[in-house]
DNA sequence: TTGAAAGCGCTAACAG
DNA sequence: CTGTTAGCGCTTTCAA
């Protein structure tokens, strides 16, 4: 009652300075007293911190960073741009990263070198602690030219040419084994392969998953085992009417490369009067639920974990910059979702 | 020939100390020399540009943001995850900004208050210069509690109660009435509304929309004139079976919510045996390239123009943060992309 | 035209 | 237990 109006509202920005006057201590001690450094009286530590919240103190992160010579900042940078397979990670890995107090910087560099050196040289001004690089799909990338070989650097979802770097991304060749080995364990006996473009290393390594778990199984591929096309429904529904001319022997299973090429196969085979899954069973690649779902009959599928690619990311990088020094290619797990369109008792 | 060894690699870390070592000069005339600022001597600038990238020196951002009380960073917080929609506008956001030398921040707290909390915190730490919140759809939600006022505060595909805010959100009336307007322009008399879920502040907009255009039209809505449901494909195919059960009189068009209803109900349509569009005509909303270009025939749609939205953001963000007060709730224009599903005449 | 020095906000080592 | 002080790397007066 006896003091002045007492503004509800913060101070603009109360430094450390303010704070231990506020308190009548020392800089030095406020600073103690914040930090839970130091021994101090458990008197004096209450009286600091209740001058702090009583001014709406926040330490500067800058001010510390420039001290620490930690900036407690990393970098995202998307050489194409973010998408359906970005962002799964790039989640994960920022929920991870904040756990341990570290923001991220997002960039993106659509593709073009221009920006992709502009942008890295703005993250290097800041001081990021250490840069992840993610690209369309798996694609080889030229790796990124940091100065000094001093930050940690790892590609996810894509992969540099540079034996030094850390590569994080999904196991393709396992998915395609996975998915395969399903449609054998259910007894089908001539299982196609509706692939990708054969540009994309991801597809060449399905396609060594497929043709390898058949062989295993003892079953041959049918006539024209892989159909390579566009990562489309287009492609889906076309290679359907290709495998399905009634010219050659008619496959009961088709594995294929996306959920959008699969969800096109089902579509097709629908209309062709053929029932999913119990003349043809398809599975998809992906998981990608707008499409999985939606499909009719909803679509097995090949998950590859993405949010688990993301916080593994997030460990690795922290490892790093604790001084840890990895590199290679890490392959990480992929899993099988099984739905309606391989076997019917799901619901 | 006579130097020692010169290592091409860039040390660690050269400070403006260490340039103006290099260079023969002060501290303070090196800062002038790369700043462009005061008045050198050509030579002297030249001799510590030289020497600067001699050095690979890169200025260290936190100690200049430090001093100049700016720190050129913003945050972007999604309430909700990061999706479909938020990608265009954070990435047309973010070419922005970079243009202006503006980094991101990006933050995600999942409909989770403690986690946007401890976010805001650590920006607030990394003293930002401004932010930017988004969420899923249009929801309003409570206003972030940014302490002092002082920093701006952008809402966009998303609004907050708090008359003080900036909003930025698409036109969904005038959205409504683009894709309304193209169906009485290409003759269509029957017109129906298969809707999203009501509780959405955009579906209603839409709604009035549809309704307003048909009264100005002279038309009347057909019966039960706007169902509403899920987002869905199988609620379009569900709404499809509803309308065309044969007891009422049939649409001739269809204005659906989005292009997932719009795909559901192009293939019930389809596989009722009527054609799309001479027999009923069909508008999608948003474009979204993976529904709209796959469906059979493609659909027009109402394109949000989100990479516009995204752009506009990042604008109003530069202009508040120069100082300008911004506030209210400012609809963007959307735009009609017309295919197949209502003009045979698209390829 | 250049140099010296104060200080942005904070921490940590060293005194007291 | 607490205060003093020297920086972290940079910019910007103010003198010279």
């Amino acid at each position: 009652m006896n003091d002045e109006q007492t503004p509800e509202r913060y101070p603009e920005r109360a430094t450390i300075r303010d704070v231990a006057a506020q308190a009548g201590v020392s800089i030095g001690t406020a600073s103690k007293a914040l930090n839970g450094n130091g021994r101090l009286k458990q008197e004096t530590r209450d009286k600091v911190v209740a001058a702090a919240d009583a001014l709406g103190f926040r330490p500067n992160a800058m001010a510390q960073s420039l001290h620490r010579a930690k900036s407690m900042t990393v970098g995202i940078l998307s050489t194409d741009s973010f998408g359906r397979f970005t962002f799964p990670i790039v989640e994960a890995l920022e929920e991870r990263l904040a756990e341990h107090g570290i923001a991220i910087f997002m960039c993106n560099a659509t593709d073009d070198p221009a920006r992709e050196k502009q942008h890295l040289d703005q993250l290097l001004g800041k001081r990021i602690d250490g840069l992840l690089v993610t690209a369309r799909r798996m694609d080889m990338r030229p790796p990124i030219a940091v100065p000094g070989k001093s930050m940690p650097v790892i590609y996810v979802f894509s992969q540099a040419e540079d034996p030094d770097a850390l590569c994080l991304i999904p196991d393709d060749y396992g998915g395609a084994v996975l998915g395969v080995q399903h449609l054998v364990d259910i007894g089908r006996q001539r299982i196609a392969h509706i692939a990708g473009p054969t540009r994309f290393e991801a597809v060449t390594l399905r396609q060594q998953g497929y043709l390898d778990t058949l062989s295993k199984a003892g079953l041959k591929p049918v006539a024209s085992h892989t159909l390579n096309g566009q990562w489309s429904e287009l492609w889906g529904r076309d290679a359907v009417a290709t495998l399905f001319d009634g010219k050659a022997e008619k496959p009961d299973a088709l594995f294929c490369d996306n959920d959008q090429i699969a969800r096109g196969a089902t579509d097709a085979l629908r209309e062709l009067g053929l029932s999913v899954p119990n003349d043809v069973a398809v599975v998809g690649f992906d998981n990608w639920d707008v499409m999985a779902l939606a499909a009719r009959p909803p679509l097995t599928s090949v998950d590859m974990n993405l949010r688990e690619l993301g916080r593994v990311a997030g460990d690795r990088l922290i490892a790093m910059i604790a001084g840890e020094r990895l590199k290679g290619v890490e392959r990480l797990n992929c899993s099988l979702v099984v739905r309606q369109s391989s076997d019917p008792s799901q619901n």
